[in-house]
RNA sequence: GGGGUAGUGGUCUAGCUUGGUAUGAUACGUGCUUUGGGAGCAUGAGGUCAUCGGUUCAAAUCCGAUCUACCCCA
């Protein structure tokens, strides 16, 4: 099964492996046509919450890196350093960002000067680069980072928790989009970001069982602000630090996608990130070619005066390899129109996610199309939240765990937790931010405790 | 972090034990016939055998290092 996630992303010819570098792949058109729409929804998102997208240098200046402790101590192991110029080595040596924090926060220093510049929303999209030495992985576990990260200073912690509500709320909406489930976990204080005072992660659960973090969202308070010292003057007249907050996401959505939505056939992309949403295959016959020909693309003129992304595949080749070639791109819906459509007035429609044919009016394309795109949508959603759903088990005792995410309690001592992640053979990932109804004791300790802790084996 | 396996036209692969310039499939180009689930025939092009070094008259083949990919264990 884990092999399965692998599988399924390589079939899909998302990224082009043979550049000679570990962990650096190439995106081919199609790949990168995905990676585009998942950031083009991260856009929307961000500037209509009023974030403003910036663009920060990629080289960040040693001592600039080394302000943070905990930061610094989280990161040095895997960080790219430039130590020349041309034939001379530098003074200050130069390293590629591994996130941005050290990169924009000298510079927020001198954007803040009165809580009128406050709060401060910016956001933006770019590549990141770690040295990672465990196995890489396709869009899992890259060298270099296609990444988004939102960078925010406030007043106060108030209004830097407001702002992580409004993270939590934007997610929810752009998660639908990509029909993926996950839960907000609290990460433990052993495992929450360098520099955080706490972290959020947004896990997602694969076929295989293993958990994929796809984000986090994390609450500085003045961690960085002090060192930083990006300060501004409040009403008044008195200097305070900001409050941070971050949200970060990468690549790995793409990987997410694939593997929760992929099938022995391929890709399944959910509707609003398919390149093209809809494919139309006409199905010629000796002597029609041309009417049916005409009215393909009549077909297709239809919807895309509509605003539906659709492509009409005009390829010499059988019908058959064309629905198989789809089928691997993973376009939500095929329409096929032969003789026998064009006689009858109606358009057969094929479902990618559950391969259903039906046919449909001609006369009503349009509504049809938009409603069957709904349908697909609401149906991948629905059916990767149950199978997370059923992926997940909770359980009251640590020995013969099933190969699932584990629900279970902790009491929140540090020792428990520890005892809980060598006894398990599983990472915790953290403890439940929204709603989870939970009355049990700690596994170790038998204290008892409302709260459930999450645990999984980490891809 | 520890161990293991592998790298040959775009892709997959034979050849490696026993050294003598590389096999097949698929994909690709062209032409004709085809078209409701991977078509057929003809023809054409495509390889410094991962890289670097060593042994040898001669290396895909033997030896070493490096890079990359994958698997297992912590």
């Amino acid at each position: 099964m884990v092999q399965r996630d692998r599988r399924e992303v390589e079939k899909a010819n998302l990224t082009d492996k043979r550049y000679p570098i570990k962990g650096m792949n190439v995106w081919t058109p199609y790949g990168w046509k995905i990676m585009q729409a998942i950031d083009r929804h991260i856009r929307e998102g961000f500037d209509a919450t009023d974030h403003q997208e910036v663009c920060f240098p990629l080289l960040i200046p040693e001592d600039q890196f080394a302000k943070e402790k905990e930061h610094i101590k989280g990161f040095d192991a895997e960080v790219f350093w430039v130590t020349h110029a041309g034939l001379n080595p530098l003074d200050v040596k130069l390293l590629l960002r591994p996130t941005s924090e050290t990169a924009m926060y000298p510079i927020f220093s001198l954007w803040v000067r009165s809580h009128a510049d406050l709060p401060l929303k910016t956001y933006q999209i770019v590549n990141t680069f770690r040295y990672e030495t465990k196995q890489t992985r396709a869009f899992i576990r890259v060298r270099e980072i296609h990444f988004f990260e939102s960078h925010t200073c406030h007043a106060d912690f108030e209004d830097a928790e407001r702002q992580v509500r409004e993270d939590y709320d934007i997610l929810e909406e752009l998660a639908s989009k990509w029909c993926i489930p996950y839960r907000l976990l609290k990460r433990t204080e052993w495992d929450k970001f360098p520099g955080a005072n706490y972290t959020v992660g947004v896990d997602t659960l694969l076929p295989s069982g293993r958990s994929l973090q796809l984000g986090s969202i994390h609450q500085y308070k003045e961690n960085f602000s002090r060192p930083y010292e990006i300060k501004y003057e409040d009403e008044k007249g008195e200097h305070r630090y900001v409050h941070q907050t971050t949200f970060g996401m990468s690549e790995r959505l793409v990987g997410a996608v694939v593997a929760i939505h992929g099938d022995d056939k391929g890709l399944v992309l959910p509707p609003d990130i398919a390149t093209n949403q809809v494919v139309v295959i006409p199905v010629l016959a000796k002597g029609e070619t041309e009417k049916v020909s005409n009215a393909a693309r009549a077909l297709r003129d239809e919807l895309k005066a509509a605003g539906v992304r659709v492509h009409i595949d005009e390829r010499d080749v059988r019908p058959g390899v064309k629905y198989y070639d789809w089928e691997l791109k993973g376009v939500p819906l095929r329409l096929e129109l032969g003789m026998r459509d064009i006689e009858k007035g109606k358009v057969t429609f094929v479902r990618r996610d559950t391969g259903e044919k039906s046919l449909k009016d001609r006369a009503r394309l349009v509504e049809e199309v938009r409603s069957m795109l709904a349908l697909i949508a609401h149906d991948m959603l629905a059916r990767a939240s149950k199978e997370m759903a059923s992926g997940i088990a909770t359980v009251d005792s640590l020995e013969g765990l099933p190969e699932k995410m584990i629900r279970t309690g902790w009491c929140g001592g540090e020792d428990c937790g520890h005892e809980i992640e060598n006894r398990s053979e599983r990472n915790i990932l953290g403890t439940p931010v929204e709603k989870d109804e939970f009355d049990g004791k700690c596994v170790v300790c038998g204290k008892p405790t409302k709260t459930p802790v999450y645990l999984a084996r980490a891809m």
